[in-house]
Formats: C-alpha cells, sequence, structure tokens
DNA sequence: TCTTTTTATGAAAACGTTTTCATAATTTCG
DNA sequence: CGAAATTATGAAAACGTTTTCATAAAAAGA
C-alpha cells in the first residue's frame, strides 16, 4: 500500500535534472538530437519519479488524442464482441485507446453518439451501423474534419462515399444455400433481416443465387425479410408450418440466435432436424456449438477481420508500416461449418 | 455531404461577437453572471458557427478528463456484456466517456491495462479482476493519486481495503443448493470456478450451507474446484459418472455455459435431465433459455447492478446529487430462476 | 588551424480552455 | 440621492506539453 502521492510534471522533471523541458522532452519521445548519456539519465530519473506524461498537455499541443472510437450496435453479439476485442488489443499496441459505444440500435442515438465522439476528438472513427441507419448525414462531420471514418459490418451503400469493411456477406449466403441444395433440400426457406441493411441484401442475394445455381425454384411464402428475434421468427415458422401447406425441407435463418429459435420450433412440433427439416445459422456464435442437434453456420473469423480493419485504420492515420490505399470497400473471408443440423 | 470545415474554437466565437473569452467561456458552461440575452447570442453563434469545445484543453485547465477507465477480464461475457452496457449508458448521460479494457483474464495484461488507464488520466477505474489476480499492488497507484476506483463483480479480498460492489453469490449458491435439495436430490455434486476467486468462494460458501440446513452430505468426491471450461468440466463429469461409483442426482454448475456442458455431457451418456440429474447453472445467460431442456439458473439482474455501480461511483467522485457514502462492500440482490433441468 | 557540418541544448511561444482578480454597469436600500 | 450590494464583463495567467528558432559545443573537412 504506497504512500500519497502528487504527480510530478515534465518541468519538475527537468529542473530535478538540471535540464531544459524541451531536452527532457526531446528525450522521451526520442525526437531529434540527445545524448544517449543524458537520454538515460532522463529515464532513469522518470522512472525514479513516476513521471507520467499528462496525455491532454500532449494532445492539446498535438491536436491529437491517441483515442479512436467505435460505434456498436451491441457489443453483446457474438461477431461484434470477438471483432472489437481484436480491434482493442491490437489498437492498444499501436498506442490508441478504444472508446467504444453503444447505438442499441437506435439511429437517435447513433446520431448522438457520433455527435459525442466527434466533440471529444477522437483521432479516427470505427462504427457499425444500425439496422435502420437510412441517413448518414450525421457521420458527415468527420470527413468534413478530416477524421479517419471506417465503416464495419453494417455499412452505408454505394452511394455513401466512405471506406468500408465487411464479411463476404454473398459469398455466405451463397454457401448456406448450396450446402442445402447439396443435401438435396427441394423446398428452401429463408428467414432473414431487413432489407434495409447491406448484410441481408446480400446474404439473401447470395442464398438466391445459389437456389438458382441449382435449379430449386424460389416459393416465395418461404422468403421472409423481418426483424430478427424471437417473437418473428417464430411468426415466421408458424406461417410456414401452418396446417394444409407443403412445410420446407430446409431453411436459412441469417443469424445464429435465431436458427436455434427456428430450432426449437421445429423439436416442439415434432419436426425432426436434419432428417425432416435442416437448418443453417450465421455467424458461427459458440452458442451454435452447445444446443442439440448442433448448428451448421458460416464462419466470419472476427481476428482476420479485426485485423484487417486495424490495418486499414492505421493506413487511414498515415501510419506508413501498413499496406497502401485502396478504396474498394474489403471484404473479408467467411468459411461454412458443417454440423449436425444440415 | 458536407464542405470542408475547420474547427472553430473559442477565440473565434468570442471574436465573431466581440466579447471575450471570459465571457463565452461563462455562457457556455453557465457559471457566474452572464446577461440571458448574452447567453443566447453566444449560444446561438455557436450552433452557428458549429463551435465544440476542445476537451483537452478543458481537460488540461480542470484536470479532468470526463473519462472512466475500466477493466474486465472478457467483454463477451453475459454478466459483463450486459453490466457494461448499462454502465456505458449512466455514464454517458452523466457526461463522462467510458474506456473499456479487456485483460483477457491474464494477471499481467491486466498490469499493463491499469498503467495505461493510469497514464491517460482518467477521472475514475471500474475494474473486475481475473481469477487468477492475487496481487493487487499494481491498483495503489490510483489510491495514491486520489483516483475513485471501485472493484466489481471479482473483487480483492478484504486485506485490501477498497471500494467493492458485487451480487450476492452467497445466497446465489444457498438458493441453487436449496433448490436442488427441495427437488428430492440427495447425493449433490458442484462444479465450481477455482476458490482464488471471492465468486466461487461466496458461491461455494451459500450452496454448502444450504446442504448442511438440508442434512445432505457432502461427499468430496463430487465436489470440483477448477478452471471453468469445457476440457475441465467435460473431464469432472466423467469422474462422477465413472463406471462402479455412486452418480449424484444433482449439481451444481457456477457458470452457464459450463452448466450446459454438464447437460450436454448427460445427454450422450443417456443420463436423462432432470429426471436421473438436476442441474442449476449461474448468470442467467440468454443461452440458458435456448437449449433444452432450459435451464435452471441464477439471475444478476445486470441492470440493477449497473445502476448501484454508477451511482456508488458517481458519489465517489463527488456528485453530490447521489447518496451518501458507505464503505462497506455493496451487495445486489439474485434470484433464482426456475426451468425444466432442476 | 580555421571553416563547415553535425550534434546537443535552451528560451520562448503555442495549443484552447477556465478562472482569478479587477472593474464597470446596474439594481437595491437606507 | 448616495452608498452598498449585485450583476456583468474583460485582462491575463495558468494547465503541461511540444516545437521552432537560436546558439553552443563537438566533430569533420580543408
Amino acid at each position: 500500500m504506497g504512500e500519497k502521492q502528487q504527480h510530478f510534471n515534465l518541468l519538475d522533471l527537468a529542473e530535478a535534472l538540471n535540464l531544459s523541458p524541451a531536452t527532457v522532452s526531446r528525450a522521451l519521445n526520442n525526437t531529434s538530437y540527445v545524448k544517449v548519456e543524458t537520454k538515460a539519465r532522463v529515464l532513469e530519473m522518470a522512472r525514479k519519479m513516476g513521471y507520467r506524461k499528462n496525455t491532454m498537455a500532449a494532445g492539446l499541443r498535438n491536436n491529437k488524442t491517441n483515442t479512436v472510437g467505435l460505434i456498436v450496435p451491441k457489443i453483446s453479439m457474438y461477431f461484434h464482441a470477438a471483432a472489437v476485442t481484436v480491434i482493442q488489443n491490437l489498437l492498444h499496441v499501436k498506442g490508441y485507446h478504444l472508446i467504444i459505444a453503444q447505438s442499441n440500435d437506435d439511429p437517435l442515438m447513433e446520431k448522438e453518439l457520433a455527435e459525442t465522439l466527434f466533440s471529444s476528438r477522437v483521432d479516427a472513427v470505427i462504427v457499425s451501423c444500425t439496422l435502420q441507419t437510412d441517413d448518414y448525414a450525421h457521420f458527415d462531420v468527420f470527413a468534413d474534419h478530416q477524421i479517419p471514418i471506417l465503416f464495419y459490418d453494417r455499412v452505408p451503400p454505394v452511394s455513401y462515399a466512405a471506406r468500408k469493411i465487411m464479411g463476404d456477406d454473398f459469398k455466405g449466403g451463397y454457401l448456406a444455400g448450396k450446402h442445402l441444395a447439396d443435401a438435396g433440400c427441394k423446398r428452401i426457406g429463408l428467414i432473414s433481416g431487413p432489407l434495409t441493411s447491406n448484410l441481408y441484401q446480400d446474404r439473401s442475394a447470395g442464398f438466391f443465387s445459389a437456389l438458382k445455381e441449382f435449379n430449386i425454384p424460389v416459393d416465395e411464402e418461404l422468403i421472409y425479410h423481418q426483424p430478427l428475434n424471437k417473437e418473428y421468427t417464430v411468426k415466421a415458422m408458424e406461417q410456414m408450418f401452418a396446417k394444409g401447406k407443403t412445410v420446407p425441407d430446409g431453411l436459412f435463418v441469417t443469424s445464429d440466435r435465431d436458427a436455434i429459435t427456428a430450432m426449437e420450433c421445429a423439436g416442439e412440433w415434432g419436426i425432426a432436424v436434419p432428417d425432416e427439416l435442416k437448418i443453417i445459422g450465421y455467424s458461427n456464435d459458440p452458442v451454435t456449438a452447445m444446443v442439440s442437434p448442433p448448428v451448421t453456420t458460416i464462419e466470419q473469423f472476427p481476428e482476420v477481420f479485426g485485423d484487417r480493419l486495424v490495418a486499414a485504420l492505421m493506413e487511414m492515420l498515415g501510419d506508413k508500416t501498413t499496406s497502401p490505399a485502396d478504396h474498394e470497400p474489403i471484404i473479408t473471408p467467411v468459411e461454412i461449418i458443417r454440423r449436425k443440423s444440415a
């Protein structure tokens, strides 16, 4: 248990060493010429006195906060939690802090958070939009002030010029469709999130492209684009499996949690998965491996995603140690994880 | 799409209004006397010019960052994700940013993060320790510099004086034990995290106290204190259900994920849950409601927890709008959620 | 040896706020 | 009406860095 202490500043350090603050600063940041011996003395004294740079003073002087803001819909979603962890660790290595802000999938909150992050002078912003965001004007302020902004996962449409990075959702949807087709499904349903988001546009498009390739007809009655939650998913399942209808034998649900919900419905109604109904989810949430039968799903490789994201961001921040510019959206790989449910 | 813009500062504002920076500052922060009309003029001009306070300059002057640091083992754990969300939202309302840092349950990382947060001059720190933390000296620096530090959930032992807030783990453990006893279990097992953490000390103690109350003998062969992960949990299950042994009919697993793992083992070995074996988990992770049978578990009310935590923190920060000091650890309620598994 | 280049250090200004100390303008009160 | 209290504003210093501009000391070149 230590004693009460005061903060020493650079001036105290300079005084103790009989040096000018300028030299001390140079020694600490190893910029410009400083005698090796002097530098050693400074470092030693800094250690001894427990000196910490006042980041606000430095930030004020340099016009830099070493802080990156991140807006995420819900940190509790598996893919986001995993990606944010990677992003945070990598940024930490690069000397950046991460301020995480959750929009709770509310566009108004998102707007407010953008404001706040801008006010707090973050050096860059990373954003995954809400599913309902259709106006992106509140993000203009960053570009207008030359603050790097990088959208990820849920990104604005092509009409809004910005740097973007996302998983290969088209391919993910395609792999799901192909896998169901390969497994011999003839009537394949889709429970997808709303088409307002690129995520579900692309996953659906990929899915339909697979069905087309394998000559499987699309039955509009088996296609649902709606909010992804328990209530809606159960309703969709009830409609698909209503009496007197020809029921599906394959189902692609664009989120793991709802794929599990669908599987529960099947369980309750005595429909055998995978024998009578094959189900595929999306994201490889660890939960998919814990239910029975374990759920076939699409892996998004959050670590790879985070790596690429931070690399792109560093490049935008003018860190020349990383790869050169590329203004096409960055697309990261996906893969199907075959389990029992399909 | 907006134009390129420059940042206006308080001096620009003052100049445009023909006022001194002092008056403008007072109008903006409504401190001290400012003519209502003047104030209105300032606010209007600030809006018009898109003025944003430079938080670093203000922070430097005030010696305040309006930033709170939070160290969490893994944001992907349900209770933590839920609690952090609440904390963040409440702090946002109070005008504070939250810097979230993950230790990945690594004590060295935790130490490094403490250093970094201290250097970046957070106004306060919120910490949930790793399970292996046994040296708390790296947190001394905060107390030494009069920076409020609040431990939550996984807290240091009483020997380390600090403000603490945690769920009622003793009661949680007791409720689990009582519920199994009430359900008629005679041989009750425990798969708990290591006793290095208050979490598992308390949950175990509560559990044993219930067993004692209901005169259920404790069989040491059914008690496991070890890391909570799939591998160890499966191993424990294998040992408990090894051939020739009297198997347990009730099981308390101190984490939901591992309770589910245990249930999977039972499923594979043809042991009926809950008929032959009753299982209780901990935390009410939404996953527990998605598996079959749904898992009986202990609810920790993350919203209540977050509320109390932020209230305590505000009080520590000298915000007098909240309740007075109280240096006993704060204990928040828990409740049993009865589902099919027990 | 004397100039030129390189290395090493210091003085002082700047970043954008907030606040203390004055002082001017207005209101209240005796 | 004049004194005291209140309200409103400004000048200037301070927060702790970093950096530009100078200049001194040392090394290199002629």
